[in-house]
DNA sequence: TTAATTACTGCAAATGTATGCAATAAACAC
DNA sequence: GTGTTTATTGCATACATTTGCAGTAATTAA
């Protein structure tokens, strides 16, 4: 038997069951474990399935990350990632909120670094379900259609059970007077909630935002311990934040 | 023999059984080994199919079989998909699972019917996020990096508070005699809750699946109201399904 | 923790590959 | 036709890959 069609086989099989054991392979096909053993070390180098202690998973959907390529104000929002990634200790527990910008820092968390994210948006839980040493924990409720986050009284009561050393958030408006404001109702009931469930509350906000509100408001700007935009702190832009009690990034 | 001739015939030979051994062949066209060789790496470089270590597989088998679509089995499983469809009506909720099936069931809803479902499944709650008229509740948990779905105890707990119609799932391993068994035990655990809230069980699977086994058991194929296979229910790999008190679709 | 399983390493045998060379066959110019 | 050139083929050799095994390290489960 060749060796092409030898690998082919388990693609198959773990195509198939999601999940094989690399004795059964070896039985089925016959051959020994070691060379099942390298046949699949190979073909996770070549990226068509992953090798784990024992056996090998089919890679699912991982690969294929639905990366949105229009964001817009992409390359401040990554600035501003890179930021709030300085923040991240090993072993922290946070909260990583939806939007664009969110999104973005939870694409650029670096592999090697454990965590325990809790997220309420599917894009997030997507994008850091590929990180093999962040746990992620999904807060349930009915699905927002357009921002894809959990929304409503289950997601709000689920908040209240969890306590995390850091919220990122994200918001609609924000200004020095008025604090943060959001368009939606229900939106700001969520975003209050995760304010509560965080020890220190982040906001990523680019510039752009600085100086604009709206009609509900999440809460002062007080409410806020960091704020990071693409900007350096000593921007004048940001002259009327500096006076509150912000520490700015 | 002329070269074209030969190469041909090797071409035809390849077609035919997918593979080839350069030896076999050196045997059959009685020529040495060094010429079959220097035959297939020609037809190799003029991409009439692939030359591997000590033989030529057909360019057909590798694209087919390899992932040319990013789902094994598509046809089969846009065939059950279509199949479960027809269970749905108005108003109907349901639970849908992870699994590449189910997925694709969750592709093929109708935009316009009026669904409420409850997944554990990031993917299938993406794509139902999509669909205007359809609720989707997504059942919170920590994220299995595997197959991206909420497991553990808090999505189990959460299970046991609501009540469908119907449930779609998949399994890994299904038989007549052991019923359906997976390979990871909190799958199983996830799956039993899974089927105690639903007041009907639908399970999708591929014929491929039929007649095979694993180590944990999720439940006896009795609990199973209605299985779907890519098969018409006449066919005789169903028979041994036939005798229990299941509804072949 | 211990026991069991699984992974990695180096090794040897078998098999497959590449290359140069010489013999032969084919193509071509005259 | 004849001589020259070119391509094809098989062989010998050296080199590379594949594979199973044995010993050891690492990981997992109880």
């Amino acid at each position: 038997m060749l060796k092409e069609e030898r690998q082919q086989t388990i693609l198959n099989e773990v195509e198939l069951h999601n999940r094989i054991l690399l004795t059964d392979i070896a039985e089925t096909l016959d051959v020994s474990i070691d060379t099942v053993r390298r046949d699949v070390k190979e073909l996770d180098s070549e990226q068509k399935l992953r090798k784990v202690h024992g056996g090998a998973i089919s890679l699912g959907f991982t690969t294929s990350s639905t990366r949105n390529t229009n964001i817009y104000a992409l390359e401040e929002k990554t600035k501003i990632a890179q930021k709030a990634l300085s923040l991240l200790k090993e072993g922290s527990v946070i909260f990583v909120d939806g939007g664009t910008t969110c999104l973005e820092l939870a694409r650029l968390i670096p592999v090697d670094l454990e965590l325990t994210c809790f997220t309420l948006s599917l894009p997030v839980a997507m994008e850091l379900s590929s990180k093999l040493n962040v746990t992620v924990i999904f807060i349930g409720g009915q699905i927002s259609k357009d921002a894809q986050i959990s929304i409503g009284a289950n997601a709000i009561h689920n908040l209240s059970e969890i306590k995390v050393d850091y919220s990122f958030i994200g918001t609609g408006y924000v200004d020095s007077q008025y604090g943060l404001t959001e368009f939606d109702w229900d939106i700001v009931q969520l975003k209050k909630a995760v304010i509560k469930a965080a020890k220190k509350t982040v906001l990523l906000c680019i510039s752009e935002k600085l100086n604009s509100q709206h009609r509900y408001k999440t809460c002062d700007i007080n409410a806020i311990n960091t704020m990071i935009t693409e900007l350096e702190p000593e921007n004048g832009l940001l002259k009327s934040f500096r006076s509150n009690d912000i520490r700015l990034l």
